[in-house]
DNA sequence: ACGAAATAGTTGTAACTACAACAATTGTAT
DNA sequence: ATACAATTGTTGTAGTTACAACTATTTCGT
């Protein structure tokens, strides 16, 4: 594939920071296909992944709604929603809070875990795509993205 | 906001690399809510804004839909629905191609070039949150992006 | 010329996103 | 205590995406 410039058969940017902004939409578009394709067999989304990974970070310990949307890397995604889809696949379990009834408590369940063990394992195998990057390079990638954000 | 870590509350990637992923991914989901603020106001969304600056880079010549597809930034969108979006609004214009009826041509229209310029105007002010990086690093950054997808 | 294969685009669908409105519960001020 | 505000999560909706099946047209092999 290589450049941007082939990638999107357009030859011109008006400058070099209106193609950063394309490159990375681009890219995170390139890098979604991926992903939805690593978890189609274990019949989740990256988004569903993504909430089953949060709470994997803090298991055992529950997490309200709010903390996972918190913690979400797309923070405009329905958490109540997605949660459900996990609930309804046995994949989390929730549970109204009993000091505070607005707050719901979820847990990532063993089945979730299990779910979650398969993926890491041929995540090695997605992660070698990136290679193309030396260590000390995405490091300086991270440090720019950050930037950028302010 | 600054480090990935405090956007999403946490502390520990496996690697320098996945944590490339998902800052790409996390970045972009960020760029993508700027754009759709940006664009909100004139009725478009991103996507559909892609499609009408693509038409714009062949005017006054048409493309086909498989020619606009190629250049989407995000190749699984449908392009034959956007198109219909912006056809209602008046700011392309569709024909069946004359000399192989299974192709369609496409051209945006002078209202479609009138808002695109609106657009630019204030593209200046979106594009000033990327000056976190100089134009060495843009190009940089340019390069790895380029590099991570092979 | 004829049928099979390739090409170009459309449509159906289930799931997901963006966003606003809504309900329920708790906190606070007087 | 009571009413008002803030917090937490849910639901409705219109639009979008992912993907596969489908139609229509053209091209190719014989």
């Amino acid at each position: 594939m290589g450049s941007l410039e082939d990638a999107i058969l357009q030859r011109k940017f008006n400058s070099e920071h209106e193609k950063v902004a394309i490159n990375i939409l681009f890219t995170a578009s390139w890098l979604e296909g991926m992903n939805i394709q690593r978890m189609k067999p274990f019949g989740i989304s990256p988004q569903q992944f993504n909430v089953l990974r949060i709470l994997r970070g803090s298991y055992p310990n529950a997490l309200r709604l709010a903390d996972i949307t918190e913690r979400m890397i797309d923070k405009n995604s329905n958490a109540t929603r997605l949660v459900e889809k996990l609930r309804q696949k046995g994949l989390v379990k929730r549970e109204v809070c009993k000091h505070n009834r607005r707050q719901v408590d979820i847990w990532i369940t063993q089945k979730g875990l299990d779910l979650l063990g398969q993926l890491d394992a041929n995540a090695e195998e997605y992660l070698e795509t990136l290679k193309g990057l030396s260590k000390a390079e995405a490091q300086q990638l991270n440090g720019m993205l950050d930037r950028i954000r302010g």
